[in-house]
DNA sequence: AGCTCTTATGAATCATTGA
DNA sequence: GTCAATGATTCATAAGAGC
């Protein structure tokens, strides 16, 4: 069964309005930040941003499953040497609105932009905001485990620069495969803090999100099969990486271009996905479930025997 | 000129009403948290955290620098599966009353609490929030500045399951070149988030701050010979970290027998400095500096000529 | 001195049990 | 019903033991 991606030109408030109720298994976007994007967005004013962002969350509680999830990507901006307080009451009138306030990740980012001002240092972080309609809901913990850290730790400390670089030079030397030895022995689960580059993959498209990071939320709160929306999708880096891990997807946004953009990198990542299928293939001579395969960390016996989920 | 320190035993509302306004140039501290420590501090309840904790800021407010700064380490707990907002709506409520929301700061607990939930991961970052009287305000910018090679370093330890399959895959791509690079440079303005393991101490209290926060933040927002406060004192790390640093300090708290450890651990310090500068002199015969020594990283020129500060 | 290995222990949460 | 107490889960450190 292929996978489906939709993507919708128009305001997801009224575009939502056309799909039925407890449609989607997940929410994951990164909505146009307060006075942001004011050429394309209209730049939302923060002391109406809670109002607008409202209407829209109404939608999204509608269309959600009991058991899904609505990850919001946000990050309050710094005015006057005052971070703004909209995302603050945006989440306490999310609560107000029926949604639950799970969780708050904290999405690290490394590399983040340069700039040195006199009274703050410069931004490395961003909220990942997880809201349930219910206590109980779908989360695939072992879908995004993680090695252990004794194995980094123990491994990378004794590593002086030198090794680092003689590594480097000595390619195909047994590192690597020492490496998958140990990340097969033992796995731990991550914490609420996500350490990710700000590294757009895709080059055509200054990409909002690295793609490692829906990637992370839509392996730990959707299955195969189920349906993924992006209301405010942008380049459409939700929907490639929806695709890839074999979710159904719609991508809604206002601008056309931008619709035109996601479609077109969906359309590449179905190309290449077709490639790299049509080369294993070649290699394999035989079919391969690549397209839709599982996820490639081994799973613990009784982890694979009885996953966490709830019924619907 | 000695460094004082004092500890005083007593709620925090009322022994700072012995102060004159504007004594303090920098109040740090980490206050018990909404139901937790209930054997000790009698666990405010989150409904009433707020309030609770509004009739002691107003004093922090009033015998605050208007340079000052007033630096919260604080996380909300979680609870049936939803994370409280009082420390969203305490943010909101410390504005009204006058603080600036200054900025962020996010600490990441490399080793956090262990545990499983079907609903969230490790709780693995706290807020540490900066408030502030006036737009501008003192802040020692390079005081606080990491060596390069440090940053390499910590980089390597906080390498994350995406670094490891990309150390894995890439081999040769350049990662050594990468590491050549952040070496070259000597220093690095840090970012906002604070990436810092949790010290448990080997004394006989639980000690909630790593000594590396406090000093961090008393570096970056005092000087020598400014006025440090902890209302909150608990087990005296704010104060062992200050005398260090050669800030004068007080340290409230509601508990005497947390008021005698953080007396006793003041002395400690102040009888280790004692060894250490008798060894220094014995080693370089001669008087040194080195208890109120300069941070021993190397400045730049120019960052040494002109150090960002506000006239108060 | 340096290393491996073992052990104890935390600002945690949730589900369950008991009053 | 509501609330308080207990058990189960889990991993990055420090400290100590052994070589």
């Amino acid at each position: 069964m292929a996978t489906k991606i939709k993507v919708e030109q128009g305001d997801c408030v009224e575009v939502l309005r056309n799909y039925l109720p407890e449609y989607f298994d997940l929410i994951v976007t990164s909505p146009p930040y307060a006075d942001r994007r004011q050429h394309t967005y209209g730049g939302v004013k923060p002391e109406h941003y809670v109002e607008w962002f409202l209407e829209r969350s109404a939608e999204f509680h509608r269309v959600l499953k009991p058991t899904g999830s609505f990850v919001l990507n946000i990050k309050e901006k710094a005015e006057n040497g005052e971070r703004h307080t909209y995302v603050l009451e945006l989440i306490l009138a999310l609560r107000k609105q029926g949604w639950l306030w799970t969780e708050e990740y904290i999405w690290h980012k490394r590399n983040c932009y340069p700039g040195k001002w006199p009274n703050r240092f410069r931004d490395a972080w961003e909220r990942c905001l997880h809201f349930t309609k219910q206590r109980k809901f779908k989360m695939n913990q072992e879908a995004v485990m993680v090695p252990m850290g004794d194995w980094a730790d123990a491994r990378l400390k004794s590593l002086g620069k030198n090794d680092v670089v003689r590594f480097d030079s000595q390619v195909g030397s047994g590192f690597g495969k020492n490496i998958a030895n140990w990340t097969q022995r033992t796995q731990a689960y991550p914490t609420n803090v996500i350490h990710m580059a700000t590294e757009c993959g895709n080059k055509n498209h200054s990409a909002a999100f690295p793609q490692a990071l829906p990637e992370w939320f839509i392996k730990l709160f959707s299955d195969e099969g189920d349906w993924v929306l992006d209301p405010f999708v942008g380049s459409g880096t939700t929907l490639e990486v929806a695709r890839s891990l074999g979710r159904n997807a719609v991508g809604i946004d206002l601008l056309p271009e931008y619709c035109a953009i996601a479609e077109a990198a969906v359309a590449d990542a179905q190309y290449q996905l077709l490639e790299e299928r049509a080369a294993y293939d070649k290699r394999e001579k035989k079919t391969s479930d690549r397209i839709h395969r599982k996820p490639d960390t081994k799973l613990p016996p009784e982890a694979a025997r009885k996953p966490r989920r709830v019924k619907a």
